[in-house]
DNA sequence: GGTAAGTTAGTTATCGATAACTACAGCGAG
DNA sequence: CTCGCTGTAGTTATCGATAACTAACTTACC
């Protein structure tokens, strides 16, 4: 919403990599301010309080992700794979994004970002939901497909693919792991258009 | 692993319900000990530290779940679906069961539970990728299955739709959702058994 | 009388947040 | 040019609350 000062946005990127390194208990006002150099009273000349950072950093996180991955609207397979594809380079080459976007934590902290957290999600849900009913009109085979419980079923995979991969210290290659799952989503399908 | 006293069971089983209800960070030793009826120090006469609490939580979880939801190694598209049919109501019987099987907040809790926590992920994983191989064999289709990616996009399928259903306070109908999820999956795979 | 399980009464550490004060930059009036 | 005002962004010191945890005492029971 309100654009953010030169300041606020250097506390919200920190913020950012921190809960990305240690999870959302590791996102402390003290350590925030530590790590920006100043001291602790000084985050609050620029934000009111905490929660007042958690939902900017939200916004930024909607609007960071939006930017670089809005979901084509043309519903073609090849479409939808390569904007998965987009999401895991993403996600490899900004690690710390990929623990912060799926924070389902957040949901505890605080009932305000329990709700928007929500949002956020269910709106995922539906636009991919409504990108496989696009692609159904187009499909060779006539078998109905249901496309909320494809959609939950392919947002969850990726969930938990990053998740593990994060588990795992980013070891192995997301992108690559990334890509069999949605090709393998493709082979399920292989009803649909090319 | 070690078995539990009456009153360290009784322990676990008040901490698994205070998760279920308000998250891990809701379950502090203060209250926890409030929800017995006795003092904070009582506590320690019964596990040495707060993480013992929950390492044991975690192995009470895996007995219990293992018992109730043992995947068939009959390998059949069926028999995975009542497989999946008896989670979600068991899910949907005791949703604070929900809130802790997929609680990935543990990670962050404790280096000691995140490696116990990834382990019984990847074992999880595992285990549904193998019975996919044994679906494989018996498949009428001869078009390879990446048994991995499967795995991961059903798991991370289910673990989306519960904590979906837990976010909007287990309004809807579990079981009935679930069960289209995992008729989707097998919508998809009709070339497999059946 | 000894042990298990509970108590009271603390400890230390850390949390988010606030009060009171200050260094300093920009700016308009005389 | 300089005096004084104002707003910004910091500081130190401290608040009350709460976290996990502990030492020492008490009680109930075999």
């Amino acid at each position: 919403m309100a654009d953010l000062s030169e300041r606020q946005r250097q506390i919200v990127d920190h913020a950012i990599d921190m809960i990305g390194e240690g999870g959302l208990v590791s996102l402390t006002m003290r350590r925030l301010s530590e790590r920006l150099g100043v001291t602790e009273p000084a985050l609050y000349r620029h934000f009111e309080n905490k929660t007042a950072i958690l939902s900017a950093l939200l916004s930024v996180l909607e609007a960071e992700t939006y930017e670089r991955l809005s979901l084509p609207g043309s519903g073609s397979l090849s479409a939808l794979q390569a904007h998965f594809e987009r999401l895991f380079a993403l996600f490899a080459e900004r690690p710390e994004l990929a623990t912060v976007v799926f924070l389902d934590e957040f949901a505890a902290a605080d009932p305000e970002l329990k709700g928007r957290v929500r949002r956020l999600l269910a709106r995922n849900r539906e636009q991919l939901a409504d990108a496989f009913r696009v692609m159904e009109q187009s499909r060779v085979s006539e078998e109905p497909i249901d496309a909320d419980s494809l959609a939950t079923l392919v947002l969850g995979g990726v969930r938990l693919l990053v998740r593990e991969w994060r588990l795992d210290g980013c070891t192995w290659d997301l992108v690559d792991r990334g890509r069999r799952l949605v090709a393998t989503l493709g082979t399920a399908f292989t009803g649909m258009d090319r």
